[in-house]
DNA sequence: AATTTAAGCAAACGTTCGTTAGCAAAAATG
DNA sequence: CATTTTTGCTAACGAACGTTTGCTTAAATT
């Protein structure tokens, strides 16, 4: 029978390490707690990954890329400012609800991550932010957006109400990510216009 | 000389774990950090206080109490649901402000708690969040507010985003939490309203 | 079938954790 | 001034922490 491909273990280990950082935080899992988890003891984890910390990196660090690459291409595109924040909206709440436990442990658990990583990761959630400034500060330009928007101030509240949406999604749930996008989308964006039509367009 | 009156460095322990554990998570924080940080020895702590625990507790409950006792009057007064909403979000800031640290332990370590206080907070968080929503529903009753809003859901995104400013806000910074409160409450209110006037109402 | 490699266990390492005990100094109280 | 109470220290407790070591079993390779 073929043996399962390496790495595979450790894709499971990942992927539990998740789940516990996100609900009980780093400092509140232990490694035999993630061990515990899949069956085995503690000490045996280490036959697949170098450290804890390791573990909170590969975590945080791949929830960073996931959130800028799927922004990136949104912003350089070449839609309205409006359809390119309800793009931003719907492809955020779609990596947010995908990878639910990843994005918590980024928002909650990056300041356990040594100063260096911690830098790293800050400065991607900064350029991410700025990304997403961008489009604001375009609908302006365009005109379509109000001219005395806060836009640093704005684009905080939205990203934060938006990662919020990780710690109380359950896919379970009445609202799909694409309803909760939409009703996020319709309330900001009529906030952010000049006029406001009696439907919002798209 | 007048000695210090009793419970004035119980208040000091209070606050200075409210720092650390808002910046390093409550499992982040030893006793011994929280006893040095006064420069006293960890064992020192336990003439003033029963258990890390309780720590915890104070400081969340007191957060709680502050939110709860502070939005009451507002949603049981007889203004306009518009100038309810104002109200609110500026209140609300004014407690995320004030009390900056608890405010942020109030919503990130509330898990760290015993089951029996983690269910008494997460009940009074749910009646603050039931408060709010009271208002988003007048508003509509009254025709003032869209009735296609998910109120729940809108909700959950305001209070989301006003607890972010716990995290990010400076006092030093270049807004006051009043100019933040107008900020928000400009964009949330015109996107709950049906009609968009050149001004918001006030 | 023999050999190499990977996976997991039990036990222990040194450290840190929350907490307690016993004692000393200082401050408030009578 | 004598006494009680408060505050803080040092030292230690047992438990839990992240991690390492040496051994065993099982799987894959030759």
């Amino acid at each position: 029978m073929a043996r399962r491909s390496q790495g595979d273990r450790r894709k499971t280990i990942l992927r539990v390490a998740g789940r516990l950082f996100s609900q009980r935080g780093y400092y509140g899992t232990s490694i035999r707690d993630i061990a515990g988890a899949i069956r085995l003891q503690g000490g045996s984890l280490y036959a697949h990954i170098a450290s804890k910390e390791e573990l909170l990196w590969e975590i945080v660090e791949e929830a960073a890329q996931a959130f800028l690459s799927s922004l990136e291409p949104i912003v350089r595109s070449e839609r309205s400012p409006v359809e390119k924040l309800r793009l931003a909206v719907a492809t955020h709440l779609q990596v947010v609800t995908e990878r639910q436990d990843a994005a918590v442990v980024f928002n909650h658990e990056w300041k356990a991550l040594s100063p260096k990583r911690r830098a790293d990761i800050l400065a991607r959630r900064d350029a991410y932010e700025a990304l997403f400034r961008e489009i604001l500060r375009e609908g302006i330009e365009a005109g379509v957006f109000r001219a005395d928007l806060n836009v640093p101030l704005i684009t905080r509240f939205i990203l934060t109400a938006l990662n919020g949406v990780a710690v109380w999604y359950r896919p379970k749930g009445p609202l799909s990510p694409e309803q909760i996008a939409e009703a996020f989308a319709d309330w900001a964006i009529r906030g952010l216009q000049i006029c406001n039509p009696a439907e919002v367009p798209r």
